[in-house]
DNA sequence: CGGTCTCTTGACGGAGTTCAAAGCTAGTGG
DNA sequence: CCACTAGCTTTGAACTCCGTCAAGAGACCG
């Protein structure tokens, strides 16, 4: 429950009172295994930050395949970004891997909290700008790397959740069938 | 010059005198066709929006091969994100493409301007927002998406330059080589 | 003009997909 | 606690999309 405030304080300093504020606008949430917290054509109504567990944000395509966004562990935020700044529905999927418990923040509590406390807009454009970097960063990644490499950044992205995911979601991340997925991580050990 | 203060104006509203402190944070600037703004290395220490003119940004990766990150024309934003963020050098380019004329924003000038104007950090964080949004529906693209679909939908973005770029670079853009692009074209004209 | 850069075209190769079948794992209910 | 099922993983063969290499045909500029 401090982890929120360890993040803003990476950021931004706060008062005691405005810690306080910015506490008051969350909401505490336990979730577990398998529920899920959007759908497509639902209004990402809150962005959640993850206390303890792990969740997934993807997209099903025309083909009815998976394609994840992003993981969240520990001290990571997920929500479907168009929809939570548009407040119209939206196309993605929250799920949850493990157990969960996150803090959630409504759009509209957001809202009221840039005004109330501007420290939180700058703690947020921070947020947000990083997360363009990595975005773009992925984007390059998997134009110009084969799967095996980005394979490996995944690893040094996630190491905390890589041993707890199945691998269709790892491939489903990287951009591959599973079966490819699969015949990759062989040659990755006997092959190589 | 007033187009910086009409994309402000449409995410919030200042007063004269905060107009008048924008203006001052920025240079003006005039760069022909081939200028190269930054190279691989440098650190980025402007953002530019662009008044008239078309820039492109793009990496060259290990096998030598381009990736366009973005093209902006005008009323665009333009940047290597990661190093203006950090001011740490940087591994991208930026170039003109068509004679150009652009206002140019420091790092410093920003940060100052976060603090004696906070709506335009909101200004900001707006604009990396959908940034953002816009990128990861493009990952999203890329990973389910053939080539040819990916085209179309960038034809759709940059209707007012799709026609003055030469193809290589709408082929970096979509991660597809010239070659491929060229039979690709040629499929769509006459095939369908 | 002449040279450089871009675009086209073709043959071939490789990374990744699709489909299908079989083995494996883990959750679930009786 | 076992048995069953449903989903996950592995494997293989055929196939597709796209890359590489190479050569020729424009096109643009000095």
């Amino acid at each position: 429950m401090d982890l929120i405030l360890q993040s803003i304080a990476k950021h931004v300093t706060l008062t005691k009172e405005e810690q306080k504020t910015v506490i008051d606008a969350f909401v505490m949430a336990r979730y577990p295994a398998k529920t899920i917290l959007l759908k497509e054509g639902e209004v990402c109504e809150s962005s959640v930050f993850v206390l303890s567990g792990i969740l997934r944000h993807y997209i099903i395509n025309d083909q009815a395949t998976e394609h994840t966004i992003s993981f969240a562990a520990q001290g990571w935020w997920v929500a479907d970004m168009y929809s939570f700044l548009s407040q119209n529905p939206g196309n993605s999927y929250i799920e949850v891997i493990e157990d969960s418990i996150v803090m959630s923040l409504s759009r509209e509590k957001q809202l009221e909290l840039f005004d109330k406390v501007p420290k939180m807009e700058r703690y947020f454009r921070v947020l947000i700008e990083r997360s363009l970097v990595a975005n773009q960063q992925r984007l390059m990644d998997n134009l110009s790397l084969p799967a095996e490499v980005r394979y490996t950044r995944f690893l040094e992205r996630f190491p905390e959740i890589k041993y707890c995911l199945p691998q269709k979601q790892i491939a489903s991340y990287l951009g591959v069938t599973p079966e490819f997925f699969s015949k990759m991580k062989k040659k990755m050990l006997t092959g190589k």
